[in-house]
DNA sequence: ATCGAGCTCACGGAAAACCGTGAGCTAAAA
DNA sequence: TTTTAGCTCACGGTTTTCCGTGAGCTCGAT
């Protein structure tokens, strides 16, 4: 058991008991060990400045820095841990967005336990990993089943949202109206418009109250 | 061993890692048994048909029944397990609610994995648990230094959101405009903004878009 | 039988959102 | 260097939301 080289995982994910759930379920496994845990993005960033491990387990959704905040930290570093993406939701966009910014697998919550394991293991050997709604629709989109790749086949081509545009999709999403997002972030309110119009077209919703409902369900605020 | 008496746990969550989590940490526990679990409220009411256990472990969020859903089915019914409810968020309207239709526990998820063993033993003996942010809130609540509070005292009950507003927030949660609101519930336009305001009044939000926020937050949708 | 709560509807005015369109500037990519 | 994407701003017009206020109806509780 001494000489055996165990995979180094920290886990990161804003309910306790989550992260008590998956440690349990790992404890199971010898070839993993659990060095360490984070309830927010700030605490991850902080823990890797004196510490590392071979595999981290990131949610999406947390205060503070947020999984993407934490992607995007770790997106300079030369010397990373392997990164599984923990979210609620098997958004394609979602998938697309952090595999874009250094993420090695994906996995929905709705997931068995048991998938965490292979997860692990899986992108500890250098693969990526996603949990099977999400490789289906990664399929579906290859094969041009998916709305998202029609548009594109119709010569419209659908960036992802800006920076910018993000920024005002969170302020949206926290009830703010145009006059206060414009003072905030000091720029015309007409400008804040443009944003909001591009937003409810870009993500194909109907009015701000889509916008807010989008955000939330992809955990940006 | 064989002699002891263990408490049946049933566990219900749309999240099967949070489940194998659970059921990992329960595991430890010698006094508790995991004789169950459910990944959507349906399947909550169907397994207790023909089972049953002393304590059940509730999320709120999930397809199909909810939480919600699943409390109101066993409010009819005589020999019901112990409730634990598990949230998401702390929120204390929610809390209010799910204790009026039956629950004994309420448990943030942010909590950790050892409370829940508490809670469950708790609720088991006929008492009632609530993690640590949630009885902050109760206890601020009656102490007045709540908003709500501060509300009643000034004369102007603040009851909870009725039928039918209920049903309007969920189709404005839906993206659907005040006149495709009308239309669908067969009410004039006035009586959906009269519905709106009231909603915006009661829930305190600013707008739409916190109506929406509000509806997600607490899992209507 | 009175009272209150819930649902319904109306009206008028202010504010905000929505929509299309056009355009200048900058920095990075081709 | 030309091009493009992103950010900025403007304008005019339409639609929708927001807000207060008042009021009639029904049903169930006191």
């Amino acid at each position: 058991m001494g000489k055996l080289k165990k995979i180094k995982v920290h886990i990161a994910d804003d309910h306790m008991v989550l992260i008590d759930g998956i440690k349990a379920v790992l404890k199971t496994d010898e070839e993993i060990d659990v060095v360490g845990s984070s309830l927010n993005g700030e605490d991850v960033i902080e823990w890797y400045k004196s510490n590392k491990s071979d595999v981290l387990v990131l949610d999406i959704n947390m205060p503070k820095v947020d999984g993407i905040g934490v992607l995007q930290e770790f997106s300079n570093q030369t010397s990373r841990p392997r990164i599984v993406v923990l979210s609620s939701y098997d958004d394609i966009k979602l998938v697309k967005e952090v595999l874009k910014i250094g993420a090695d697998g994906f996995l929905a919550k709705k997931c068995a336990g048991e998938q965490i394991v292979q997860a692990i293991k899986t992108v500890y050997n250098g693969e990526q990993y996603f949990s099977e709604g999400v490789q289906q629709k990664i399929v579906s989109l290859f094969s041009g089943a998916d709305s998202e790749s029609k548009q594109a086949q119709d010569g419209v081509f659908v960036s992802s949202i800006t920076d910018r545009e993000l920024s005002i999709l969170k302020l949206i999403a926290k009830e703010f109206n145009t006059k206060e997002i414009g003072n905030q972030l000091h720029i015309s309110v007409n400008t804040v418009e443009t944003h909001r119009k591009n937003l409810i077209r870009k993500l194909k919703v109907k009015n701000a109250v889509g916008l807010a409902i989008y955000a939330h369900k992809n955990q940006l605020v």
